[in-house]
DNA sequence: GTCGATTGCGCAATAT
DNA sequence: GATATTGCGCAATCGA
């Protein structure tokens, strides 16, 4: 967690003084630092594949006044972006954070369903064993009726009626 | 989507040779650029608010060759940083992502779950029908024992009750 | 073609 | 002390 001693930038602030810094730059321990946005063409032929026109500042005009950067419309558009960037990764992290909670609920549930199919089956097997009891004693009942070891009846040829199927889906 | 064009920088390249480079900038379009860490200190000794004095590299002195960041090891350092992070930000993302599905797998079960709830909740609704006209049969056999409609032995209307299916697996 | 939304990346502060 | 996280700004790209 944590939360980061962030310090607000002050956009344009140093923008309209600063020139030109070379590297160097003391790094004073108590105090934040500012990232100005040098910008520096990189490895501009570089192996791969995308090859580039290197191009390196080239000697052709700018438009505006002293360079892209250092115009307010340039200021204007990077402190909106910010602000969008911001609002995004906002918006990501919640996403992610709610996708975490449904994942908890859902969890939930599931055991809830869970708990219920037991109960269910349960139920269900009570219910068969009382069938099959009913089952036996009527057989008894028919079976014996005055005589002690007649057995005439037996009807029922239910030879493996009751089977349950435990068979397995998936 | 998308993904971007990205360059691969040579960390320690334009270092050693970079020296000032002003705004300007020129934006190649399948150029990519490389920010070039310049530092700037921001609202120094601040206290809260909105800082005014400026007071830009601080003429106290500097430990190392020329300034921290055109030493070799803060370069070292910072290439370390720049991996791991992008190794965290991989992990949160593969995070996210499995975190997603699980949602869709729990989704999955659940929906597979409450099928078989109501599966079972059929078979159990059966299985009561059954007890309920068993017991109807009995009463009238108790009810009338000597009457013309007697019938000792239609016990095994035992049509296709039976079958439950238990699976439990998983 | 402008403008917001995403995304990858580097930096620096902070956490572990 | 080194790595891992996190917030943030920049730039490129996508999409409306």
């Amino acid at each position: 967690m944590s939360e980061g001693s962030q310090q607000k930038i002050n956009t344009e602030q140093n923008r309209g003084t600063v020139s030109v810094i070379q590297s160097q730059a003391s790094a004073p321990p108590g105090g934040s630092l500012q990232q100005v946005p040098q910008l520096v063409p990189v490895t501009p032929a570089g192996g791969g594949g995308g090859g580039g026109s290197s191009k390196a500042t080239p000697p052709g005009k700018m438009k505006k006044t002293s360079g892209d950067k250092d115009s307010d419309e340039y200021r204007q558009r990077r402190e909106r972006n910010n602000l969008a960037v911001k609002k995004s990764r906002m918006r990501s992290k919640q996403k992610a954070q709610d996708t975490q909670q449904r994942v908890n609920e859902l969890k939930e549930e599931n055991e809830r369903l869970e708990a219920k199919i037991k109960l269910l089956s349960k139920e269900l097997s009570v219910l068969k064993d009382l069938f099959l009891e009913h089952a036996h004693n009527l057989a008894d009942n028919v079976q014996a009726p005055g005589v002690e070891g007649a057995s005439p009846a037996h009807n029922n040829n239910n030879n493996g009626a009751c089977n349950n199927n435990n068979n397995s889906s998936q």
